[in-house]
DNA sequence: GCAAAATAGTTGTCTTGACAATAGTCGTTG
DNA sequence: CAACGACTATTGTCAAGACAACTATTTTGC
C-alpha cells in the first residue's frame, strides 16, 4: 500500500532539477523515518514525541525541574504551547507544576516518579530503532550522508 | 513538530551510533528545509503545504477534476483530513466540489480559475527555493544523496 | 433478488502548532 | 517610590493530523 503510494508518486514527478528532487526525497524520507519511530516507540507508549521529549527534559533536569521557558528553548522550534503540553502530562500524573517561590511569574515543572517509570524502559527500544531504521546503510555511507546534512543546516543557518 | 527530539538530543551530542546521528540528521535538516520553504513561499501565498499540494494536484488533473479518495493517495502523509482541507479551499473559491453522476458516492474536486491564478506565480519561486536551498551540495552529491534516501525508502517499505 | 460486505466521504473528538491578546509579576528609572 | 516597560505564563482562536463512528451508495455472493 504504501509501496504503491511511493510508486505513484516517482511516475508523477518529473523533476526540474537535482536539488528539487533531493529536497522531496529528503522530505519524504524523513517523514517516514519519523513516522517508524513514533509507531514503534512512542505510541505503544501512549505519548506523542513532543510529550516525550518534554518528560525527558524533565528527567535529565532532576528535582530541581524546569522553568516553562526552559523546556520550551530545549525544544527550540519556534513557539511550541508549553502550558497545555503540560497541562495534559500533570493530568495523567506524569509532572507536576509549582509557582517558583523566588520569581512568582516563574512556574516550574517536575516529572514525577510515575513519569520516570513510563520513560525508562523507552530508551532501548528508541536506540534500537533508530540503529534498525538506517541499517540499509554502511558505515561509511552514514557518514557521509551526516556530512551532507550538516552541511545544508550549516548553510540554512546562514541565510 | 518533527525536529524536536532531534534537536533535544543533538545537543547533548550523545549519540550512540553512527545510524542514530544520521536519523536525527535527517529529521532536523528535511525539518528545516520545509520550514524554509513554507516561509519562503507558501505562507506569502497564505496557504499551507497541504493547501498548496492540493491546489497543485487539481491543476494538473484538470477540467475533470479528482475524486477525494485520488487527492489523499497522491498527498505524501498517510491519511489526511481531505474533507476538511478541500472545506477551507472550497470557501475561498479556489475550489469547487459536486458529486460524481456515475457513482453517487463520490465527490469530485475541481480548480476553480481563481485558484490557477493563486497557484501559477508560486511556481518559479517554489523552484527557485528548492534550488537555493540545496545549493551547497555539488550534482554528484545531489546524486548520492538521493540513492541513499531511495534505499532508505525501499528498506523501510519491506518491513 | 436481496442481505451482507465493501467503498467514499462526512462528522466528531482529541491533540497539536502557530499566532495574538491578556494577566500577573518583576526590575528599572525618572 | 511609583509608573513604565520587560518578562512569564495562560488563554483564545484557527488550521491541521490522527482516529473512530457514522451515512450513503455500490458491489458481492448466496
Amino acid at each position: 500500500m504504501v509501496g504503491r503510494l511511493q510508486k505513484e508518486l516517482a511516475k508523477r514527478n518529473t523533476f526540474e532539477c537535482l536539488e528539487q528532487e533531493a529536497h522531496l526525497n529528503l522530505v519524504r524520507t524523513a517523514d517516514m523515518l519519523h513516522r517508524t519511530i513514533e509507531a514503534a516507540v512512542f505510541v505503544p507508549a501512549g505519548l506523542s514525541d513532543a510529550q516525550y521529549n518534554v518528560l525527558r527534559i524533565l528527567r535529565g533536569a532532576g528535582d530541581s525541574g524546569l522553568r516553562c521557558s526552559d523546556i520550551a528553548a530545549r525544544l527550540i522550534t519556534s513557539d511550541p504551547d508549553i502550558t497545555r503540553l503540560l497541562d495534559r502530562l500533570v493530568k495523567r500524573g506524569l509532572v507536576t507544576r509549582q509557582r517558583d517561590s523566588e520569581d512568582r511569574r516563574v512556574v516550574r515543572a517536575t516529572i514525577t516518579p510515575n513519569g520516570l517509570e513510563l520513560l525508562t524502559p523507552l530508551d532501548q527500544p528508541l536506540l534500537d530503532a533508530h540503529r534498525r531504521s538506517l541499517s540499509v546503510l554502511s558505515q561509511r555511507e552514514l557518514r557521509s550522508l551526516i556530512k551532507m546534512l550538516e552541511r545544508i543546516r550549516a548553510s540554512l543557518d546562514d541565510d
